[in-house]
DNA sequence: GATTATAGACTGACGGTCGGTCGGTGAAAG
DNA sequence: CTTTCACCGACCGACCGTCAGTCTATAATC
């Protein structure tokens, strides 16, 4: 029986699916005959639509991406909000998330998603740091932050933030986890020149 | 035609031989059909050892760790030198490294081997962040650092460097590599509170 | 009728298994 | 002091199941 589909509708059917099932089995044990069975189409129909199963990891690693980033960036030009606490809309919005993404960060990074979650912190580091420098030099204006290496700054706290709350690298229970977040957001603290503990309060409030 | 050899040997020959193929070609396009030709065994043999291939990566994981962790062991105990010194020798050996281990976190890293990365950076930050821990405590008593969350942040600076410096996550040309270094140091002497760009001189002279 | 979407049988490569062979070792038998 | 023989574990390679990816046919749509 055959049935079709608007272009894009199929894909984003196989997107969905195949984000389901990665997140889940992981990439490696989730097969591509276990996509097509649950969309319920055939082989070829997959591949007309990619080219290879890690092409649909990238296009799911970039839809993510996007998402966080329009976010972000609608974050950046508001003007209801101080810069702190951009910073901490903008942490929250990848850690966080609604539905879809929601579990993104936390159950696609089993040991089998190494690939997976390094795609992604690259992607998520190359797009939002340049983003939160923007942010940082409205602090540098409005608050007299100080700050010598923005974009690096936060390319070391991104990489370090994704990695060390990653749950498929570092196994840590709760407690080694709040400690791990609370030496973060002391380190941004200490990037940007602003007394200690001046964040903490404002990362626990959208916590 | 059959050669007997002794159990360690062999075993060795495969680790090395398998090491230096995941090097150059990669976790995943190295097959394991590639390791039996190279040490000339038969399949039965390579399993007699290893119950599968990813228990091959990470023998030479762990193998990889355990040279770091001896010598970063040594560099604890010695009185020659000053805590911020066994810092930067510590830091040193996870970079450059001699011969064997030298392409280790250069070449190794590139893309296709995430998974190795992962576990690779997994075992380093869990080994090294306790050693670093101890270092800092010898310099909190002899410089009068201050530091509030030492593992945490080892841990942060040991992730972020093994992360960012890494060319198969981020290919960055030599200028870019060197900010982030620079920026990388700038954090771990606002982690010690130590006075900005005291570290900095000391890390050139031992690059 | 040309293009696009779908189908599914087929292929080749790869990781891993299994039944069995061969050589060395050590102890009992001669 | 040999010789025999049971046993161990290193070694072999044909074989198997699985999986990503290919190819050709065919149905729907414009």
């Amino acid at each position: 029986m055959r049935v079709i589909k608007a272009h894009d509708e199929r894909k984003n059917e196989i997107l969905n699916t195949a984000e389901r099932l990665f997140r889940t089995k992981g990439y490696e044990k989730s097969t591509v005959n276990d996509i097509l069975k649950e969309v319920d189409i055939a082989k070829g129909t997959f591949y007309h639509y990619f080219k290879s199963k890690e092409e649909v990891m990238d296009a799911i690693v970039l839809r993510y991406k996007d998402s966080i980033v329009s976010r972000a960036e609608k974050t950046l030009i508001r003007d209801d909000i101080s810069p702190e606490e951009k910073l901490m809309h903008t942490f929250m919005a990848m850690r966080i998330n609604d539905e879809v993404d929601g579990e993104m960060l936390n159950e696609l990074h089993k040991a089998e998603n190494a690939l997976l979650h390094q795609k992604t912190l690259n992607q998520i580091v190359t797009a939002i740091a340049p983003i939160l420098v923007k942010v940082i030099e409205e602090g540098t204006q409005k608050k007299a932050w100080r700050c010598k290496y923005p974009l690096q700054y936060m390319q070391i706290f991104l990489s370090a933030s994704l990695t060390l709350t990653d749950e498929g690298i570092f196994a840590l229970d709760a407690d080694s986890q709040m400690k791990v977040i609370a030496a973060l957001i002391s380190v941004l603290e200490k990037m940007l020149d602003v007394p200690e503990d001046s964040f903490i309060q404002l990362f626990m409030q959208h916590w």
